[in-house]
DNA sequence: TTTCATATACCTAATGTTAGGTATATATTT
DNA sequence: AAATATATACCTAACATTAGGTATATGAAA
């Protein structure tokens, strides 16, 4: 299955440059190009569908980190693969917190681009070898809480009634609890998944349950 | 037009409760009530014409089940609506398999019930929601290999935004079509794979698209 | 050529989810 | 003993889906 990728930087040349590196990886096509955040998220109102979004933290207008909170309410399918300098450790992990998926320095070889696109589209997270240390240390810290432990049982227990298409109403009367409490759940469910929607939910449930 | 249903239970009490329930159904009317599978075969044998039989599993003298296997045989155009208490999960699944068209739990409310036998008589099958998964999960596959998921290419298309997190809105602008129209395909979509939410439709498409 | 499949578009009411809270109770950890 | 994590329950407004229609246009099949 073809990747389809939009790429955000503010400076063209750097664009252009990831554009020459894809364009012999045949599963991997670049559908939109973008020089800010809010370009983006023009392009995705206009219905373009990418799976991946490979952008740069600074921009002008709206920035790496304000794009991937948008899109992670907006369209929680959707990945997105971080870039930046190596002098920037405190912009990466906050592009991690507001969502991003992935993380790769900006002198990334093409191979190690590739899996990182890759990665992500298996619905895992990708982290750049190469990287300062803190953010090493950091990020495993938070893939520890986030991939496993994060949920309650409860919460999985319920997050495997909602992908199996159950209403909030229906698990409630299943486990003879009120409506408000399972909605309670979910919301928590949303927060510590980063996923607010159903239909991003069912699919975390396939993959990770 | 008027359905026309023959209701089967060993118990007249229950029989006299689904009478009540659909006495103000206009377009339902019962033709028929028996003990047990014999008397249902007397019945039809007798030349009686119901476009549904309303059927308990556990019968005397001639069960459900058989009932049902006799029935597919002989009038392949009558659909059997089978009714069970939540215990009994194989033999809904026997039931089912002896060429039931529906199934619903005794405790089922008036407009579903009244929605099931439409929806047999339209040649469709019908499962109540708040049933026991593992049903669920069974005829959802089985109805998944039997209908071999004729979709047009249209609704293809729409089946794996849906499954992408994309709401009806968004879906609209990306194929410049108004939301009306998706919301149309999105309900043949429903219709064609006897799956009537957006979290089995991502379980559907993450499946077999 | 009439019928059928496909695709399009509109409408409303009912149901369900999401986002924004607040709040209590219990058990575990620090 | 105080703080934290977990589970429970309630409320409302906004947004989205579902279920029930109706209706038109086009191209392919009978």
């Amino acid at each position: 299955m073809t990747i389809n990728i939009i790429i955000a930087d503010d400076h063209q040349l750097f664009i252009d440059g990831i554009k020459s590196i894809l364009y012999k990886a045949i599963d991997i096509t670049t559908i939109g190009e973008a020089n800010n955040g809010l370009e983006v998220l023009k392009l995705l109102e206009d219905g373009i569908t990418p799976d991946v979004i490979l952008t740069d933290i600074r921009m002008p207008i709206i920035d790496g980190i304000q794009l991937t909170k948008t899109i992670s309410k907006t369209y929680p399918n959707l990945k997105v693969l971080a870039l930046s300098m190596f002098d920037q450790t405190a912009d990466v992990i906050e592009m991690l917190n507001a969502g991003a998926k992935g993380y790769v320095t900006k002198n990334v070889d093409k191979s190690e681009l590739i899996e990182a696109l890759h990665t992500l589209v298996k619905g895992n997270y990708y982290i750049s070898k190469n990287l300062p240390f803190d953010i090493q240390d950091w990020f495993e810290k938070k893939l520890g809480h986030a991939q496993e432990s994060n949920l309650t049982k409860r919460e999985t227990e319920i997050l495997q009634l909602i992908a199996k298409g159950r209403t909030s109403i229906q698990i409630a009367k299943h486990l003879k609890l009120s409506k408000y409490t399972i909605d309670t759940h979910r919301k928590n469910i949303h927060k510590k998944l980063g996923i607010k929607s159903n239909t991003g939910l069912v699919n975390f449930a396939l993959n990770n349950l």
